[in-house]
DNA sequence: TTGAAAGCGCTAACAT
DNA sequence: ATGTTAGCGCTTTCAA
């Protein structure tokens, strides 16, 4: 029962293993009588193929590997913070992967290691993987992105920034989402709104903050003189920006956040200091991570959409897998875009005179 | 470079493959000199073991599989809620796995579907893994169980019901942990505690609500008429039993929630009908989630061991790797014991009278 | 203590 | 359209 193989197989359905294979791999040149009667053994069998036999005998296995920053992944852990971006990203990963009978393989990398080349290609070379997926910073990371090369192993970059034909690449509109977070703010009524930026390692960061200030030029609205903050994506940060902006009695109506942890901090620096949100102050985040939802008031914000990132990644490693669907759009410079959306929660409210 | 196979180990260092192999997977029966030339070979050349080649040839693969499951993770992901218990569980699995040269593989199992024996068996039958971790409810599924022994793999199960000694069982205690956050509570001086359970289903729930009695009766406090209501670890859940309590003038000083989403609910229901936490009422949960940090106040919980339950787990399911490090404690029923920790912060106070 | 040889269950060339 | 055969890189007998 559970170790049939491919010979059980061929003899249940009186054809050989190499047809039996074909039938398996979706190739050309079977017969449908043959077709059927391989299926129908397979399933009164209950045969499936052995992933190691699969993968010693071809180029790849049949895994999809999530390289996840170990860095970073430990400091997430060891803040306390959570880690919702990867479990969103698995979830993607995990619905394409079970249709193509393929497994999700989740595998710490440390971008900042000195063995860094060493370390992936022994990985690459165990484990074989059909395709690997990057998540920023690693997504530019160019030893990591050299050594995949190298190694021949197909990968996809969540959210790079540069040489964006390399590899299979899948990314949200950064820019114009934050433009339409500030436009969301702006039609509120608010004239006088802060930013808080991202690290500056991100790209997305620069992008969030273009979109701010096209928004901002778009509306013929000037940004304030120590409006834009420098921030790291911490709660820390915007507590700190917050402050900094109140010690110079900026005028501020709103401050945009280039994500959520950053937000809730100053959501929370902002009601230490006496301000209600959003009577006094709106303020919007970018990701729609846990915290958003249940924050006093909940948090708007933009939906990063992960999920369906990851989805789109797997799917474009995963050969005969990229049209099943209705095909997502493409950015100009060849990157699949994922539709991010604006939610509007309680953070956010029209500019009080 | 990368394609170094276990025929230019042993060429390069002048022994047998089989040699090699012993050296690589410590087996005894090698000389000091041969094993030393054996590794520096292997360092030389970059080796690394084919997985795929290993798991084909032995008895099982190297690979842990976290069996994790689809309904209740979709669930999370369609909710916003986040699976903050899923990243900390592949933290705790991913720091002992790449010491052992293992790797995580990440399986969706439907616990509710009709074939979930023929899925998991062929699962099983497919990859071989070394071993398999099981989360609540799954710990406690008979024919997870049955499959997993039927097909004679090791599997790991976390915070099991019954029949503690089957298979490696890995836990946290949580009667105590409950009690002690009960405790807690009594000896800010509280004396009208309320409680709201966790689903049914969960073998957790029952625990926790009896620890809150324990404590409640050691100290010889009565647990008021209705103040214990039921829960289902959501947001809502909390809300509504808040709404509850308040709707029948239980005169409660504190109520502890049995997770932190529930807490969440309560501490956000009751400033909705003007209470104060935690001058008015005091609020705990279980779990410390993310949320539970940048909650406003911050949040009184219990520090579930997860990362370090999911690390045993994984210790006990790669041989030889159990008592490497300090040995962890061992309950009654033959449970290995992750420490929980009680985490005090800004939603609970004393009682003012 | 060491080594030779036989598979494990597939895929991939190469027939037919 | 179908089948034969030779590996893939290990672990596992079995010998020496």
């Amino acid at each position: 029962m559970s170790g049939a193989t491919i010979y059980d197989v061929a003899a249940a359905s009186g054809a050989s293993i190499k047809s039996v294979s074909r039938v398996l791999n979706g190739e050309a040149n079977v017969s449908t009588a043959l077709r059927e009667r391989v299926l129908a053994a397979v399933e009164s069998l209950g045969y499936r193929r052995n992933m190691s036999a699969r993968g010693l005998a071809g180029a790849t296995s049949s895994i999809i590997a999530a390289l996840v920053d170990a860095q970073l992944t430990i400091e997430h852990w060891r803040s306390g913070r959570g880690n919702d971006y990867l479990s969103r990203l698995e979830m993607g990963v995990l619905m394409e992967v079970r249709r193509a009978d393929h497994h999700l393989m989740v595998e710490l990398i440390d971008h900042a290691s000195p063995n860094l080349r060493r370390d992936l290609s022994a990985l690459l070379a165990s484990v074989r993987p059909r395709g690997v997926i990057l998540t920023p910073p690693n997504s530019d990371h160019p030893i990591v992105l050299e050594t995949l090369e190298e190694a021949g192993v197909a990968y996809a970059r969540i959210g790079p920034e540069r040489n964006l034909s390399q590899g299979v690449c899948v990314a949200m509109d950064e820019r114009q989402a934050a433009f339409d977070m500030t436009k969301h703010l702006i039609e509120l009524g608010h004239r006088r709104i802060g930013f808080v930026t991202g690290p500056i390692a991100y790209a997305a960061s620069q992008r969030r903050l273009e979109g701010f200030r096209n928004a901002m030029a778009d509306h013929g609205l000037p940004i304030m003189e120590g409006s834009v903050a420098q921030g790291d994506f911490t709660f820390q940060s915007g507590l700190a920006a917050i402050a900094g902006f109140l010690d110079r009695n900026l005028p501020l109506t709103a401050v945009f956040a280039s994500n959520d942890d950053t937000a809730l901090g100053v959501l929370q620096g902002a009601a230490a200091r006496g301000l209600r949100t959003p009577q006094d102050l709106s303020i919007a985040g970018f990701d729609d991570t846990p915290g958003a939802m249940f924050a006093t008031p909940s948090l708007t914000t933009i939906r990063q959409p992960v999920t369906e990132m990851a989805a789109l990644a797997a799917r474009g490693l995963i050969p005969g897998y990229q049209d099943k669907d209705a095909p997502a759009s493409v950015s100009p410079g060849g990157c699949l875009l994922a539709p991010y959306a604006l939610v509007v929660r309680n953070s956010t409210g029209a500019v009080t005179p």
